[in-house]
RNA sequence: GCCGAAGUGGCGGAACGGUAGACGCGGCAGUCUCAAAAACUGUUGGGGGGCAACCCCCGUGUCGGUUCGAGUCCGACCUUCGGCACCA
């Protein structure tokens, strides 16, 4: 994932970044071509707010920011293709969002709807979904957000809800998809319609979605969010008052007071009456916040007798509650709580007697049969809100004509570029609202005065197809060269953080399977293979500027170079589980990257009189393809730290080696020549100012990974364990091939088991190969 | 409340159901030095016994279980960190 351009890069870019890197070098040393793009996410609020604090435009704080990161991403020792680099605020690249915008609104994925936005009173501004911190205030001045209602731009991601549930084929976290799928959160039931008493404003019933319509004949009571529409309608002239001043104070409301557990059910009846389809009874409608606008059709019936809240809601407010399905093993007492589970149908007409299960069916059956209602699926996953009535951010290219309506603008005039003069500052309305030069234009159509549209999209957009223009940054005439994108995409490997899981990575799915119905690309998902590296840590919590617990990298690339900067942050520990930041750390890494220094760059004298020559000429093979074998294998898992630990293994015994100087000196070369291919990847410095020294021709980035040989890897000489009952009493070295029977008999033959075992009964001799012999007495 | 991940020496962490603590930091001792730093060498889980080489016991959040054998598997719980949370 790239960066979003907030300024200086600390330590936890570099966490994220470096790996990432190390594993790029990895697969090209391997001979594949890699492609490692970096670009920047550089539309955003950060950029507008810094820049209405320090009085500079956005585009100078982002321009600053981005040459600063772009330094010290190179002073990492990435291998970024830099001629590939996309930054998504400028014209070249916003020029495609905004034909993209048009593409989706042809195809009928972006439209255009009141919603209720984030609004800040106090700033008089609205806010995106990431700016409402802290229990639901504003980011800026702390002040309880409150809602209000805008026409909105959407993306139809709704449309994909069931597609996006699948990750099939999709080598991503268990994590990852549990949380996407709770996110979109699919729910199965039935729609019903209960009928008004009377016709109000054109309707005679109104709908409701439940997950039990096997719990109908326990409906003592129905529910409306005070926004629903026929409020007004179904309420009774002696109970106005009452109900005007219960919807204004839910409008009061903060999302996060209204959304927030464990507060009283508040509520007012209405006056009216609806009738159950299938009991025929008359139930009261009430209005309550807990019923939300924007999920199912925003009216509840309500079941206390199984559905909690609905108890809580009848406790509070007296009103009955029928049992209409009985636990197994209940003896007729009365509920203390709701009873959420299966059981079986009672007070249920014709239905009684039927399981919870055959009631659901049965009483779907019916309401098919008469038209009543049916079953359906509905999804907590709402449509993409990309309206921002912000200044920095990729104008939405659309026309407002009097005559003509809506109408995008031509393909061929795109970009409409953002105006550099417009006064941003912020006022409640968008920006772009004041800016006459941007307002005014002709309509597409008609060619009859008409006004742009002045909101700007959610940087979410940008960042949903930035990886196709990684392809071919190049391209002039598309958005991205279709042959390329064939031989690049879909992403085999994309490393970023959890946290966008119902965000980016969500919008990116959904951007790619709309490009894909329009014949744009022709794959599903853009992402085959994901890995989220963890945080770092310092001081207690996740580094952050507002926090001030930010690690600068560049003193510590000053003081010990990138190399044992990035060593020390693979080394901290697995990369998926992040870490605490740690100055003492970075030492080891550095002393190590000396020590490999100077045994590289002093001379080695063999030693030939040495008995043991042939011996350590073995030995030295063995520990090397054992760790081209090790590294090999750990950087396919991502397991850096023990790859680390596994190359300081190896320099320590070529230490060791290097003393005692009993192999030859064209051995010693060749350990310490494939010793610097392995390092190569991850101190990409040291080992190429190594490699030049040992007299090889540059570069040693381009030279071919390693090869182990099984057999070479393989232990010769092996350790195993002598067990009794389980417990460790001796050791015995043994060739690796040796046998069951004598390495039982070797076991019972040794010392240290016999004081064990002596006057015992032997009752069994567990051996498990190259590993343990188990010697179990009674 | 629900979902997920994690709990191992003084610290970061290793460990296909089979020798717990690899590798590194820190500590201790030594070499070098007038001295210190750096570097290098050795040592380092806790407790007990022995002049000694060594020997024994206890140890992977807690309590149970499975197994010849559990840090690893199963069940219940505790703690920490992430994510979601009145979604009918």
């Amino acid at each position: 994932m790239f960066p979003y351009t907030s300024g200086d890069l600390h330590i936890g870019h570099w966490y994220i970044k470096a790996p990432s890197d190390v594993r790029a070098r990895f697969k090209r040393m391997q001979g594949y071509n890699v492609l490692h793009p970096m670009g920047f996410d550089a539309f955003g609020l950060p950029a507008e707010n810094a820049a209405i604090s320090r009085g500079i435009h956005p585009y100078e704080w982002t321009a600053r920011n981005i040459d600063n990161m772009r330094r010290q991403l190179k002073s990492m020792g990435s291998m970024y293709d830099w001629s590939r680099e996309v930054v998504t605020c400028l014209p070249e690249y916003y020029r495609w969002t905004q034909w993209f915008f048009i593409r989706l609104y042809n195809a009928g994925l972006a439209y255009r709807a009141e919603a209720a936005v984030n609004w800040c009173p106090r700033c008089q501004t609205v806010l995106a979904n990431e700016q409402v911190v802290d229990e639901g205030s504003c980011d800026r001045c702390g002040t309880p957000v409150t809602k209000k209602a805008l026409e909105q731009w959407f993306f139809k991601t709704t449309r994909y809800a069931e597609e996006l549930l699948d990750h099939g084929g999709l080598n991503w976290p268990e994590r990852m998809r549990t949380m996407q799928r709770n996110w979109i959160g699919k729910s199965e039931g039935a729609e019903m319609c209960f009928s008004l008493e009377h016709e109000r404003a054109g309707q005679n019933e109104i709908r409701v979605f439940t997950t039990r319509p096997d719990t109908v004949f326990g409906v003592t009571f129905f529910l409306l969010a005070p926004e629903h529409l026929l409020v007004s309608h179904l309420t009774t002239p002696e109970r106005k008052a009452e109900v005007d001043e219960y919807v204004a104070w839910c409008r009061q409301q903060t999302e996060y007071e209204r959304l927030a557990l464990g507060r009283e059910k508040t509520g007012v009846f209405l006056g009216s009456y609806v009738i159950n389809p299938l009991s025929g009874e008359r139930v009261p409608v009430w209005i309550t916040d807990y019923v939300l606008p924007t999920y199912g059709t925003g009216a509840v019936m309500a079941v206390p007798a199984h559905d909690e809240r609905d108890y809580e809601f009848a406790a509070r407010f007296s009103l009955p509650v029928r049992m209409v399905i009985a636990p197994p093993d209940w003896s007729g007492e009365e509920l203390t709580e709701a009873y959420t589970g299966e059981g079986t149908m009672v007070n249920s007409g014709s239905f009684s007697g039927l399981t919870s299960e055959q009631g659901y069916q049965a009483i779907c059956d019916l309401l098919e049969r008469e038209g009543r209602g049916k079953r359906t699926v509905i999804y907590r996953l709402r449509d993409w809100l990309i309206s921002r009535q912000r200044y920095w951010g990729a104008p939405i290219p659309m026309v407002h004509c009097q005559r003509c309506g809506i109408v995008p603008v031509p393909e061929e005039d795109l970009p409409v570029l953002l105006p550099p003069d417009a006064e941003f500052r912020p006022t409640g309305e968008s920006p772009l609202e004041h800016c006459a030069a941007f307002v005014n234009t002709s309509c597409p159509e008609c060619a009859g005065p008409a006004r742009r549209e002045t909101d700007t999209m959610d940087t979410f957009v940008c960042s949903s197809w930035y990886f196709l223009r990684y392809t071919s940054p190049d391209t002039q005439d598309a958005p991205f060269d279709e042959d390329r994108v064939r031989y690049w995409l879909p992403v085999d490997l994309y490393t970023g953080g959890a946290e966008h899981a119902g965000l980016h990575l969500l919008y990116a799915r959904f951007f790619t399977k709309a490009l894909r119905d329009m014949g744009l690309v022709s794959f599903s998902e853009p992402f085959r293979h994901l890995f989220n590296q963890g945080t770092i840590v310092y001081g207690g919590g996740k580094m952050s500027k507002s926090r001030g617990n930010v690690i600068a990298p560049d003193e510590y690339v000053a003081e010990y170079g990138a190399d044992a900067v990035r060593g020390y942050l693979m080394f901290i520990g697995p990369w998926e589980l992040g870490g605490e930041w740690n100055d003492s750390g970075l030492i080891g890494i550095s002393r190590w990257l000396n020590r490999v220094w100077s045994l590289v760059t002093t001379e080695y004298h063999p030693n030939r009189q040495s008995a043991a020559a042939g011996e350590d000429e073995r030995e030295l093979l063995h520990m090397l393809h054992k760790t081209i074998k090790k590294v090999t294998t750990d950087l396919e898992k991502f397991r850096f730290n023990t790859m680390l630990a596994s190359l300081m293994e190896f320099t320590n015994y070529l230490s060791k080696l290097k003393e005692n100087r009993t192999v030859s000196d064209a051995s010693w070369r060749r350990a310490i020549t494939d010793l610097l291919l392995l390092l190569a990847p991850s101190a990409p410095h040291l080992a190429e100012e190594l490699w030049e020294r040992t007299a090889h021709t540059y570069s040693v980035h381009t030279q071919a990974w390693p090869e182990y040989d099984e057999d070479l890897a393989r232990e010769e000489e092996i350790t195993i364990a002598i067990q009794v009952n389980g417990k460790l009493r001796d050791k015995i070295q043994v060739p690796a091939s040796i046998g069951e029977a004598e390495a039982k008999e070797l076991a019972l033959g040794s010392e240290r088991v016999k004081a064990h075992i002596d006057g015992k009964k032997l009752t069994n001799v567990i051996y498990i190969p190259r590993r343990v012999v188990n010697i179990v007495i009674t």
